[in-house]
RNA sequence: GGGCAAUUAGCUCAGUUGGUUAGAGCGUCUCGUUUACACCGAGAAGGUCAUAGGUUCGAAUCCUAUAUUGCCCACCA
């Protein structure tokens, strides 16, 4: 393959990065399976494991997603070039309510009034697998789009068959571990999806509500107060504070209410609890068992009677009475309001703020309402199987949230940043039983039967044992005497209970199971469980799991749970969090705000590189970050940068190097060789590091700095001067294309390409390692001076005006730096424009010439009576000034006994030795100034 | 109501265990078509690190209050 010398001016990365992801891909290195032929090869290869956190197939990525795949790419792409084993796992998550509440709204818009009704399960969910396999493939190229260098050979879907089967056998697993619960309880209802909702998956809503003061009616000694004064048809007791003297007397008291607000009789038992809060309100509660979780509890501790007046649909009931039957809650709200008002009941009505439950998904108004529902216990012990766990043995007693606090008490799994450990363990504290079923068609079915001929010889007892609209409502079946339904991996051929080999008469129970309890299994089902596969061998522990705060109790946390409890083990090593993507302004995107950064668009304008960059750099984890189109533009400027650093070293190269294994000679460098060189290294160094950290913008941020900062505004320059460094620059840039790699694939990539051909690829080059033995850290300061002398000569042509084409003459008066400076003062000739350079021990004056003061050195420049005296005076005297301040600060500093004798020696020394060149240069800038005037 | 965070240059943010005369990018100003790059180069201006106390030889950094902002959690009816 020929050089190509003739790069374009621009890098166009619409011009290549399509061609380069398909050359990635078809080289299968994604998968680390395929071994790579390694400079240095290592036999024991250590695996670096991440799943993708799957995408829902509701849509496509937005900015989020692009920065989630930038930031796990980059490690990804790191660990491949250190010669890890790496996997990088991708997927998609089926997102169950959200997924069909979306095909929902498409179905209706489509003319389809209630989709659900007229297609009927099976068509309904062929409408909805139809559009998650569109979104799927969407994602998909997004994913690519970004240059994710993902494993696609292994992709999964938290609902495809593997992945079903995984869910099954936890769910029964949990099931005989008695884990699993079938009961009847209070739940968080979405009139709207018409389905549960896990306690995390309701969302709060400040709001200002009417609270309303009455009484049941005018014989009832106690007025309550209530923002919801429809539920009090629902109401069985009254519990006030046992120690409230106004109501004491009344506990353990019974009344009864007939046809309270034209609905229904009631029937009130005033009870004491200690919870009620004697200052808020009348310091008495009407309890609703049937609507309020609190009262719910009060209902069990009191042996009330619960009343459910509240429907699936958010209407209300029967036993509501015949007047409200059917009527929406705030309807009926309005008409129990007209009835106080009506008969002199309402004592009160005032503003309060309090907050309304809406569903996460949707948005609407949650309603507590009793319900049969399966629950995850989370509190329940028992034994704990093979455990790899820190603190935990094997057979031990535990419960699952045990099994989840302790993996992070013990830092088993670290979390990044620590402070989401807090956040975490706080959660786990307040966790409640998990509400598992949904009352949804698209999900994984709940692996459980019920036998239709064990029901009918039932004993009497009558309930209802199903929601959802297309299963039959109404019917009621007997509790079976034998109270388990049948909890089956796979379709049970006969009921153990009666023996009925009826197949039909084996009815699945409807609903399906929430959406988290598939992807809390996502580290190991994708890998192959719960087959004893050696991918999960190799794989699990995963390294590391980086994902967004947002869904740390949802998703991290469930994995947690899952994976502890059906491995024993820890799912992964480290949780990595990201803040969320916002905008300028530090809102965040949305359409309705039109303000939303898609990552296509941005691909399209600016490239996959500059996008991936704006992302990664400029933030810290955990925190939000801002970004702008301003930014993109900014990084595509950098890319652009690289691109020309790399043009000029290449059309500057005889080297043909088809190999790069490139042996630097470390003899014969020069001053700036050696400072680029140990520069370089240090950058490997930090960068590294940095990655290992989980500090990516700081790795980045300090790789750009030495590549524009160092590199091209300074080494190149010298090098232009210096002549023959075609090794030398060679070596530079293969190092930094490897280092910027994991950041911005293409470009590197490519600029690779145009050096070796495309037979040999970047991405599975050696991550560099450092090249000079030691720091030299006396080229270093020699360096330093060097370019101070040319920024301080530089600033002062600025500040005379001078003609940047016009060059003059220098005098430096060195002292013991003489030879450094004559044997570099080709570089500084050249970069500080010089005509002449000069340089000599002793300091003497040239007529015409300006003084500066540069360290411990003088430059005299000829600048042929440019020089504005007056301005050059005023310079000088704030320079004094600033420098005189500073002597006294350091002074007084070392003055200070208590400093000298408690500060680390080595500190006191720093600050000696700042004082002493303080006042060097104090001196020579006191004289020049006296010498102007 | 409880908890967590933030408050540093005009804007966006760094500042890793207390030892800086407090940094970067963008923006601003001045100058510039030097054959890698105007998606560029050279130079410059700009901050009493929210406020008030405290600890310390030394505080942007640790502690305590206060203010403002944001987020999370929570059954005050």
């Amino acid at each position: 393959m020929p050089m190509s010398k003739e790069l374009p001016k621009a890098y166009e990365p619409q011009n290549y990065e399509d061609v380069i992801y398909k050359r990635w891909e078809d080289s299968g290195f994604f998968n680390p399976d395929v071994c790579v032929e390694k400079d240095v090869t290592d036999v024991n290869a250590k695996p670096f494991t991440i799943v993708l956190p799957p995408p829902n197939v509701t849509g496509t990525l937005h900015i989020g997603h692009a920065m989630m795949l930038a930031i796990e790419d980059l490690m990804t792409r790191y660990h491949r070039m250190k010669g890890d084993k790496t996997l990088w796992l991708p997927g998609t998550d089926h997102a169950a309510i959200a997924t069909q509440t979306k095909v929902e709204k498409l179905l209706i818009e489509k003319g389809i009034k209630d989709p659900k009704k007229e297609l009927g399960r099976e068509k309904f969910l062929d409408e909805v697998n139809k559009f998650a396999q569109a979104s799927h493939d969407t994602i998909v190229n997004q994913c690519k789009k970004m240059g994710s260098s993902l494993d696609w050979s292994r992709e999964a879907f938290t609902l495809d068959e593997p992945r079903n089967l995984a869910v099954r056998t936890v769910f029964k697993k949990m099931y005989d571990d008695g884990l699993i619960y079938r009961g009847y309880r209070i739940v968080n209802w979405c009139p709207r999806c018409h389905s549960t909702l896990a306690d995390d998956e309701v969302e709060h809503k400040d709001q200002i509500a009417k609270l309303y003061t009455f009484k049941y009616s005018k014989d009832f000694p106690i007025a309550i107060a209530t923002t919801r004064p429809e539920t009090k048809l629902g109401d069985t007791a009254v519990a006030v504070n046992s120690t409230d003297k106004r109501y004491a007397k009344y506990i353990g008291q019974e009344f009864v209410i007939k046809n309270f607000a034209n609905g229904t009789d009631l029937k009130i038992k005033i009870i004491g609890d200690e919870n009620v809060d004697v200052n808020f309100g009348t310091g008495a509660v009407g309890v609703t068992p049937a609507h309020s979780f609190a009262d719910y509890e009060m209902y069990l501790k009191n042996n009330l009677e619960l009343i459910s007046v509240i429907d699936e649909d958010g209407k209300m009931t029967a036993s509501a009475g015949k007047n409200y039957q059917g009527l929406p809650v705030k309807e009926a709200r309005t008409k129990v309001v007209e009835h106080l008002v009506a008969n002199g009941l309402l004592e009160k009505e005032e503003d309060v703020s309090n907050s309304l439950s809406i569903c996460y998904r949707c948005g609407y108004a949650i309603e507590p309402i009793p319900s049969k529902q399966w629950f995850i216990d989370v509190n329940k012990k028992f034994a704990l199987g093979d455990s790899k766990l820190n603190g935990i043995k094997t057979g031990q007693q535990v419960s699952l949230k045990d099994l989840m606090r302790q993996v992070v008490d013990s830092g088993q799994i670290e979390i990044i940043p620590e402070r989401f450990s807090k956040t975490y363990s706080h959660w786990i504290n307040n966790l409640r039983d998990w509400c598992i079923s949904r009352q949804i068609w698209y999900g994984h079915q709940i692996p459980v039967w019920y036998c239709l001929m064990c029901m009918d010889k039932n004993n009497g007892i009558k309930e209802v044992l199903f929601h959802g609209e297309n299963f039959d409502r109404t019917l009621v079946v007997g509790k079976r005497n034998s109270a388990d339904p049948i909890v089956s991996v796979n379709q049970p051929d006969e009921c153990p209970t009666c023996n009925c080999a009826d197949r039909a008469k084996l009815i699945q129970d409807p609903d399906t199971l929430d959406t988290w309890f598939s992807s809390g299994l996502w580290t190991f089902s994708t890998l192959g469980w719960p087959e004893k596969t050696v991918d999960l061998q190799t794989f699990h522990p995963t390294s590391v799991l980086e994902t967004g705060y947002d869904i740390l109790f949802f998703w991290v946390a469930r994995m947690v749970l899952m994976t502890t409890y059906v491995l024993g083990d820890i799912p992964f090593e480290k949780v990595y969090m990201h803040g969320l993507v916002r905008d300028e302004q530090g809102r965040k995107m949305s359409k309705s705000l039109g303000n939303v950064i898609d990552p296509l668009d941005s691909i399209a304008k600016y490239g996959a590189d500059a996008t991936r960059l704006s992302l990664l750099l400029g933030n810290t984890p955990g925190n939000d970050t801002r970004l702008s189109e301003e930014k993109i533009a900014g990084f595509r400027n950098f890319t652009n940068k690289l691109w020309n650093m790399a043009r000029f070293i290449i059309a500057n190269s005889k080297i043909k190097n088809q190999n790069s294994k490139l042996q630097l000679k470390i003899q014969n460098l020069t001053l700036a060789d050696k400072w680029i060189l140990s520069r370089l290294d240090a950058t490997v160094k930090d960068v590294s590091e940095n990655i290992e950290n989980f500090q990516f913008s700081a790795a980045g941020e300090k790789l750009r700095d030495f590549t524009w900062s160092e590199l091209a505004d300074w080494y190149l320059e010298i090098a232009k001067i210096e002549g023959d460094k075609e090794e030398i620059l060679q070596y530079i840039l293969q190092t930094l294309l490897k280092l910027w790699h994991p950041f911005m694939p293409f470009v590197t990539e490519q600029i690779w390409s145009e050096m070796f051909g495309i037979d040999r690829m970047l991405m599975v080059e050696s991550w560099p390692h450092l090249v000079i033995p030691t720091v030299v850290e006396e080229s270093l300061n020699d360096f330093n001076t060097i370019q101070l002398i040319i920024t301080t000569i530089r600033s002062a042509r600025a500040d005379n005006k001078i003609e940047p084409n016009k060059k003059i003459d220098a005098t430096i008066s060195a002292g013991a730096k003489e030879k450094l400076l004559i044997e570099n003062s080709a570089i500084i000739t050249g970069l500080a424009r010089l005509e002449k350079l000069t340089i000599e021990k002793k300091a003497v004056k040239p007529e015409n010439a300006v003084a500066l003061v540069c360290g411990d050195m003088e430059i005299y420049l000829d600048l042929s009576g440019a020089v504005d005296i007056e301005k050059e005076k005023v310079r000088l005297t704030k320079e004094v000034e600033a420098t005189e301040k500073f002597v006294t600060i350091m002074n007084n500093k070392l003055a200070n006994a208590e400093f000298v004798n408690n500060a680390p020696p080595a500190v006191v020394e720093k600050e000696k030795q700042k004082l002493s060149d303080a006042q060097t240069k104090l001196e020579k800038l006191q004289t020049q100034l006296n010498n102007l005037k």
